[in-house]
DNA sequence: AAACTGACTAATA
DNA sequence: CTATTAGCCAGTT
C-alpha cells in the first residue's frame, strides 16, 4: 500500500458504476484516534475533487459494515453530518473515546490527530 | 437526457 | 473569526 491516487482510477472505477468500495478502503485505514479530512480521504481514493463523494459513500454505509465513519471530518476539523444529527454526536462521542479532543467549539486540531499516509519526522505528543 | 441535490473545499469579502 | 460564491463529481428525480 501506499501508492499515490492517479486520474486513471477515476475513469475506471467510475466506468464500472461504484467507487464507494474505493473509499470505505481509505477510510478503513484510518488508525484510531486519527482523524481524516474529507478531501484527504477522498485523494487517497483516488478522486482528487470528490470530497462529496466521501460524504455519499459513507451515507449508504451499512450499519455493520464495521467502518470507522466517525474518523471523518470536514477540512475545518469539525463535525459535518447534515442529514443525521444523531449520528453527529455519536461521531464525537466515539472520537472522544478514541482519544481524540476537541475544542470548546467542537473542533479538532488537524495538525495534531489528523491521519497523515506519509512518513512523518519524530512528532511528541 | 437535463436539472437538482448534497456527510465538501478553497477562495473572497 | 464568520458568511458568501463558485467549482467539482456522482447519485436521484
Amino acid at each position: 500500500m501506499g501508492d499515490p491516487p492517479e486520474d486513471v482510477g477515476r475513469l475506471e472505477t467510475r466506468r464500472r458504476g461504484g467507487n464507494r468500495p474505493r473509499i470505505w478502503a481509505v477510510v478503513r485505514r484510518i488508525p484510531r484516534g486519527k482523524v481524516a479530512s474529507y478531501g484527504q480521504v477522498a485523494l487517497w481514493a483516488g478522486l482528487p475533487h470528490g470530497a462529496r463523494q466521501v460524504g455519499y459513500a459513507l451515507h449508504d454505509l451499512p450499519e455493520g459494515s464495521g467502518l470507522p465513519w466517525h474518523r471523518v471530518l470536514n477540512a475545518q476539523g469539525r463535525v459535518s453530518v447534515h442529514p443525521d444529527p444523531v449520528s453527529s454526536q455519536l461521531q464525537r462521542a466515539l472520537l472522544e473515546s478514541e482519544g481524540v479532543v476537541f475544542d470548546a467549539r467542537g473542533r479538532v486540531d488537524l495538525g495534531r490527530w489528523g491521519w497523515r499516509p506519509r512518513p512523518q519526522k519524530g512528532r511528541a505528543p
